[in-house]
DNA sequence: TCAATATATGAAAGATCGTTCAACCGTCGT
DNA sequence: ACGACGGTTGAACGATCTTTCATATATTGA
């Protein structure tokens, strides 16, 4: 981060910069943001949402199995997810039930794999 | 990453596990997607892709002035979007005008905020 | 109560990421 | 040609994140 109103930075069209300043979310629901799509940005968190899509409610141990991660590893992971509210934990005994909290997570799976499938095999920039 | 066949993973449900773990997105499609929700999960970028969102096409400067970012810092974040595809160069003399590349952006930023509005306020778990 | 089980967690090590600084490249105006 | 300008880039530092190991908690069955 850097002093927004540093005089050093040249701006073209001031009126612009301006408005779309104004237009853009609060600090606080920037970070937000930031910090779901972090949780997305793993490969274990990733197969372990597209596990819980695709198989309902699971335990740790079988989560764990499924998505090729340690038990401590799933645990951290589900830990992370259930601090964000992306799961919900349902206890019995000395079982733990995971499953997704919230249906927003399906719809920016499938989104995110079509971008992925529509810009793959294009050459970079470099 | 874990070997898969750890024999030490006490496995509950081996049938759902199976079936759960042939219906994951392959390797190469997790690593894309996590790839993707990287570049959603900074701040800076995130804040970026909000201003083309509102703005158009802006040209460095003016983004770099518009987020609160320095325009080395704003180059830099440019230029993973750009080899990610998220967003495309026009140059002309000395000025580079970005704009997003991709629709998927704004449906995943919508999506994003509505998990975030959804989830706010109610106690963590700790 | 004791051992085994299912999960959770803290800390350390290693990898990755973001920011900054300095230097660089190409373009414009003179 | 020269200097100013818009933008790009590489390297370095610090911060953050992931993974693992070891230990801890709570529950079940004997």
């Amino acid at each position: 981060m850097v002093d927004p109103d540093a005089c050093t930075t040249p701006v073209v069209d001031a009126e612009r910069v301006s408005s779309v300043r104004q237009a853009l979310p609060s600090e606080e629901t920037v970070q937000d943001l930031a910090q779901v799509f972090g949780l997305l940005a793993d490969p274990g968190r990733l197969r372990m949402m597209a596990a819980l899509l695709e198989g309902g409610e699971m335990c740790v141990c079988d989560l764990a199995a499924a998505t090729g991660q340690s038990m401590s590893g799933a645990s951290h992971a589900l830990r992370l997810l259930r601090m964000r509210r992306v799961v919900k934990v349902r206890r019995s005994g000395r079982m733990a039930y995971y499953q997704l909290a919230d249906s927003h997570v399906r719809m920016l799976f499938d989104l995110a794999i079509t971008h992925a499938r529509h810009t793959e095999g294009e050459p970079g920039d470099g």
